[in-house]
DNA sequence: ACCTGAACACCGTTCAAGT
DNA sequence: ACCTGAACACCGTTCAAGT
């Protein structure tokens, strides 16, 4: 036995693999994947690829690019083919929205970072052209379809960030719950609309909200004249 | 002078206040205002209450908490009234979503914390009671003013937190240039769709999206109907 | 009951020094 | 050019000890 204690955490892996930008993103999207984002720090990373935090920044420009590379991987997840056997446009457009959705479920906390650094790489543009074709068919002016697109993955988004907080997070699950309840005790003479609004505030089930609010949008964007944009 | 050095950020107060939990967040709202959120930490709220971080955890659980309670304060500055002058239920509504986006923009990065734990206090009530009231008027059934509200409030919060982390942080801004650009040179034989698309994509105004984001968002409400619940 | 010092277990990032 | 040890300047939270 050697003196030198071997970091528990790191499995025996062949070889100490040269660095390089690739390997650093996929080992990051390992650590993301089983441990969550906030797990994935530059230290922790580092103590992956059995090198000290220093060295990734010869790679890597900070904590924030790091979690853009991570999210842009793993928007390639991303089902774009949609329904196959729909030939609807709106049924592919759901089932693309859906993939996106649950994408950003499957890997807590990526959703929230994705509403403030837009990702801008490939896995993005392909998801965002296939939107467009797929709202254009739909019969979207090109006005209606270019800022439809924008509210149908923002909605997306926001979506999956505040579901998969609640489900993965106790602390979040708690502030719903409190949410939940201060809505349900909310006494009808201070507030009316609330009680009357009472079963359907907190009912439906995630699923249902989510077509609906689909739906909505659609709606929306098909049904609402875009000021024309000048030559 | 006394040998003791006094924390230079410190400003002379008359004397040390007596800790409570409203004198706390009021601390707290105030470095969230001056230096931003993410400069709001136990500890340099401890240092601007002249104790130690340990002293906190009598009367907040923890960091989350804290920002909790800070949301909940700023949204007391939303104005209910919405715009005066219209009897339009549509322009009001249009005021008070408005006015809640307004709120979070003056305040960043606190957007992005209230898609996560949502806020269940006193003034996030008062705000849900008067979109649900507003929506109702213009005809919405219980089930479409329901989870129609919780549409427009997490539009708006989206928009908050992506705006308003582009506006302070350039790196959040730096993001944006480059998903701009990504759009912008995406060839025309590999993404037709965004190339066809491409004027409307990034143009318009915030302001603008804004108010087609709201009509969308409430003509889609009003015309899609929702599953009813059961009794 | 309230408050605190000190500690534990972490962070991101930089930089001079090595290869 | 790439990699590193060590340091700087921070974090949240706990806990035993004080008042």
């Amino acid at each position: 036995m050697a003196a030198r204690k071997v970091p528990t955490s790191r499995r025996d892996r062949p070889a100490k693999p040269a660095l390089s930008r690739q390997w650093i993103v996929e080992a990051a999207l390992g650590i993301a994947r089983s441990e969550g984002l906030e797990k994935l720090t530059m230290r922790r990373l580092a103590q992956e690829l059995d090198t000290g935090p220093a060295s990734l920044y010869v790679y890597v420009a900070n904590t924030a690019a790091l979690h853009a590379a991570v999210l842009d991987g793993l928007l390639g997840e991303v089902d774009l083919s949609g329904d196959e056997g729909a030939t609807d446009w709106r049924e592919q457009l759901f089932a693309v929205m859906r993939s996106y959705t649950l994408v950003l479920f499957a890997y807590p906390q990526l959703a929230r970072s994705a509403l403030v650094a837009r990702p801008g790489g490939a896995n993005y543009l392909r998801l965002v052209e296939r939107a467009l074709d797929l709202l254009s068919r739909g019969g979207a002016t090109r006005e209606q379809a270019a800022w439809g697109v924008d509210q149908l993955l923002q909605s997306a988004t926001a979506t999956a960030a505040e579901q998969s907080a609640r489900e993965q997070d106790p602390a979040a699950a708690d502030d719903w719950n409190a949410t939940v309840h201060a809505l349900d005790t909310a006494s009808a003479t201070t507030h009316p609309a609330i009680a009357a609004h009472m079963p359907a505030l907190i009912g439906g089930t995630p699923e249902e909200r989510f077509r609906w609010g689909f739906d909505a949008l659609v709606n929306g964007i098909l049904h609402t004249p875009a000021p024309v944009a000048e030559e």
